[in-house]
Formats: C-alpha cells, structure tokens, sequence
DNA sequence: CCGAGAAAAGGGTATATACCCGCACTATGG
DNA sequence: CCATAGTGCGGGTATATACCCTTTTCTCGG
C-alpha cells in the first residue's frame, strides 16, 4: 500500500514559518515582528479603525487582533481610545512613536520583499489565495 | 507615488491560516488538530524518537516541539520515556490510544487533502517550497 | 579517569491564534 | 419609551511558535 502523501496543510504552514522568519529577522532591527509591521501600516493605510474592523480587513479573530494590539500599545506604537459617539468601540490609532517605528522599518520590509519577491514571485502567492478563496466557508 | 504592494508573508500567512482552519475543521471529529495529527502521523512513520530529532524532522524549534507534545501526552497519545541509553534524550512513542486517534483521523484528512488538493495543487505547494529553499542565509 | 565542552531538555517569557462566555452598550419594534 | 435583540469587547482557556538561560548528562582529549 502506498504511503499517504504529505500533508498540505503541514507543508504550507513550514513554508510559512520560514517565510515569517526571514521576514521578523529583517525587521529586527525596527524592533517589530512581521505581523505588528502589518498592523501599523493597516493603520497608517485606513487611518484609525475600530478592533472589529481591523481584524475584518486581516481576516483575523476579533480577540486575535484585540491582542496583537496589546504589545503595540504597551510600547506606545498604538492608543486605544473609545469611541464617545459608540462606546461599545475602541478605536485603535497610529501614536508617532507607531509612525516613526514605521517609517524605520518600512525599507526594511522593502528590502526583504523585493528579497523574497525575486524567488517567490507574489503572482504565486496570489495564485494561493485565489485557490484557497474557492473553498468557499460552509 | 505608488503605494506599496501587499506583503507576501502577512499574505501567506492569511493563506496559512485559512488552510489550516479548514484542516482542523475536518480532523475536529478525531479529537485532533493538523499540527497534532502531522506528530502523531510522524510517530508513526518514524517509530520511537527523541525530541530533538522530531523538530528537526518537523524543522520546529525544539522547545516548540517539546511543547506541541504536551497536550498529547496529557491526552494519552504519546508517551514520553527517557532513553535509558542516554539519559538526557526522552523519547516519544505512539501509544495505543494515539494509534487509535490516528486511525479515526486518517479517513477525515484524506477527505480533506482530496479536497483541498483539487483547488491548490501539491505541485503548487512544493514549488513554494522549492523556492523558498533557496533563500538560505545571507 | 577526569575535567572541559557539547548535547538534550526544561522552564521562563513573549507573541500569535482562535474559541467561548459574559458584560456593556446600542439599535429597534411595538 | 421601554424590552429585547444585536454588536463590540475583555477575559479565560488552549494551542502553536520561538527565544533565552540553566541543569543534567554525555563524550572525548589528555
């Protein structure tokens, strides 16, 4: 009997952890991983946005994003504050400690990106995401 | 000027999790997860093996490894013994209980790699694999 | 055979991720 | 205008991941 072929799922999540190390390795020197790079350029991009509507936009858990957000605002990257006209929401802002953190890791992720970019073509992983897009949730 | 592309790791990594929700989704009746399945599965394949040796096969980080096992062990599906040979390894090995979850998992992950499969290709997959291979360090 | 260095783990810390539950607040139908 | 349904969020719990430092145990050169 032939031995199952590897998992896809397992596969594409090593790629993924080697992928966000090279990634958080480049922006060591910014003091930010990856994902908080992520998250203040969301914010510098869409301006200030409540929880629930950042972690729509990365299609992440609303508790998921409410954390991640935790480590940007203890070191002040981020303020939350709460919406007066709706006070059920926390809008979650760029601070300029949060801009200037930006603004020295921006060519760092330029400079892995067009890195990475040059073996993984972003054609290929958009090809992943139209392809995982068909599976559609029940 | 132009704004910046998207990021091909916060990408992939939205990717990854999609994929990986969907695998746990599938294994949720065999009581496991992807990242729990692919040890147990790796057990298995390998027979009894040291810590160490299970994250280098998984290419994890040794303590990520040492960790990932614990809910395992609490659950009863892995045993965790020291070598007596060398005193310092402790060994992982399928138990009964853990051949038995395996075999409950198996059918359900089949079900789910056939499906994933026929949108995102494995060739897709190992070709992001392939390229990311060569991006070894600078 | 013994001491120095290497190897295997464990524990601490931090982040990333998602589920559930309950609380507070808002919006809405009668 | 109030009861209720719906929404936003925090906290609890669990897993996944990686880094560091320390302890235990081996191995090997002298």
């Amino acid at each position: 009997m032939a031995a199952d072929p590897p998992c896809l799922c397992s596969t594409l999540r090593r790629a993924t952890r080697a992928l966000t190390a090279t990634y958080d390795a480049a922006l060591r020197p910014a003091g930010l991983r990856v994902t908080q790079f992520s998250i203040l350029r969301m914010l510098e991009r869409l301006g200030p946005m409540p929880v629930t509507r950042l972690a729509t936009e990365a299609v992440l858990d609303r508790s998921t994003m409410g954390r991640n957000l935790d480590p940007l605002e203890r070191r002040g990257f981020v303020r939350l504050t709460v919406n007066a006209a709706d006070q059920r929401e926390r809008v979650a802002s760029l601070t300029e400690a949060g801009r200037d953190a930006l603004v020295a890791a921006v060519p760092l992720w330029r400079e892995a990106q067009a890195r990475i970019e040059a073996a993984l073509p972003s054609t290929v992983v958009a090809d992943i995401t139209g392809r995982l897009a068909t599976l559609d949730r029940p």
